[in-house]
DNA sequence: GTCTATAATGAGATAGAC
DNA sequence: GTCTATCTCATTATAGAC
């Protein structure tokens, strides 16, 4: 009985060969789909980097949409879960500022898009994509929007003079940048030079901390008098 | 004579009719190209988009990727007039302020993309798939790179302590949030509720204010000591 | 689970009449 | 300059043999 042999219409436990070839479809798919974008990726380009044959491709991925989702889903999950036990160890040590919220939120994302291989160097640009079109909205919701909150809420702990319109204004404007690492490097290195990955992050950590503390009041370093607006 | 009838393989000027015709073509290009991007979109929804045959899309366009570039170029050359402009008029007043000299890269934007038609609206997420996409480098370091470097040495000029590549790196940031406002919007009021334009704009600017200042040294609100790493 | 073969559709591009 | 008609190719998807 360790089968459960009534069950429905279940199949039997998925081969070793097949746990593999699915593997090396949703790795293939995320490489194509992260290089050309959704319309851009094909079936084919996906089966053949991945040595299969296009049929396989919608037999293990179940249409090229199906597939889009479960390729970002995948490692979204594994991502929050970082993100919110960074953010557990953090406030089990103390109150965390605003840089160390923030730093839960960037630090963890950076750890596996820069360092843990090609599949999350393309998740990266992956979500760079659905973050910006709303066709995706329903994979935004699903797979980023609870993480989003959590560090939503999380902030407006840190600063609660600060609205909470701002505040979620601000934290869009916090995962453009984070993502233009991902899809603009090519920029960044074309307008200056010479970056380090840890230069990068510190200043795109300085940057949207201190553009976090404006929420705050209008004038955070209002002492300068630099203020004046346009026309 | 009036005619010049000896210049090599030139035609007669172009009618009346045809410049509208034209314009019909490369407005309704700009709106589905910023719609389903450059790969989503086909000649033929562009075609009938503008109420005319596939084949006049390419006469008038010139092949699917000739037609995106123009389409771009058509405003980025107005565009990146009203920025200039609008730094000669403060310039000419007084020396700059970092907020001044921001605004006047972020508000002729605004001004078209928010307050000028569906064409500059479109214009907005349109330049966001360039700014994402290496593909595209080409276009924007013609169509782009000019103004953002005049803006790079103006706001050098403004925070001279600063080193180049942290402007260069923070310049991108900016972009990147600046454009979320016409791609990611929708992620915005997911997040948050009850914006006007204004109130956006305002927030915008004072988030990369606060951050470009960040690059004078490493601690602008040292005081608050708020400035511990991640673990 | 995997593969071959093919269906059904839509793409970009162009020749040539008017 | 505009339109009809068509070429050629790539796309997703599926049916069915093994």
């Amino acid at each position: 009985m360790a089968e459960k042999p009534e069950e429905k219409q279940r199949q039997r436990a998925p081969s070793q060969r097949s746990l593999e070839t699915r593997k090396r479809i949703f790795d293939s798919a995320e490489q194509v789909f992260a290089e050309r974008g959704y319309e851009g990726a094909s079936i084919r380009d996906i089966a053949r980097l991945a040595g299969v044959q296009g049929a396989l491709v919608h037999h293990h991925g179940g249409g090229k949409e199906e597939l889009f989702f479960a390729v970002i889903a995948r490692r979204a999950d594994e991502l929050a879960q970082l993100r919110l036990d960074a953010l557990d160890v953090m406030k089990a040590r103390a109150e965390p500022t605003l840089r160390e919220v923030l730093a839960c939120f960037i630090v963890p994302f950076f750890d596996k898009v820069l360092h843990a291989g090609p599949g999350w160097s393309a998740y990266g640009r992956l979500i760079a994509h659905v973050s910006s079109d709303e066709r995706w909205r329903h994979i935004a919701e699903t797979c980023f929007d609870p993480t989003a909150k959590v560090f939503l809420d999380e902030i407006h702990k840190v600063l609660p003079q600060a609205s909470g319109e701002k505040i979620g204004t601000h934290f869009v404007f916090m995962v453009s940048s984070m993502l233009s690492i991902c899809t603009s490097r090519w920029r960044i290195e074309g307008l200056s030079t010479g970056h380090t990955d840890a230069d990068l992050i510190e200043t795109l950590l300085a940057f949207c901390q201190a553009g976090f503390e404006t929420a705050v009041s209008q004038a955070v370093c209002g002492d300068k008098g630099c203020r004046m607006g346009l026309g």
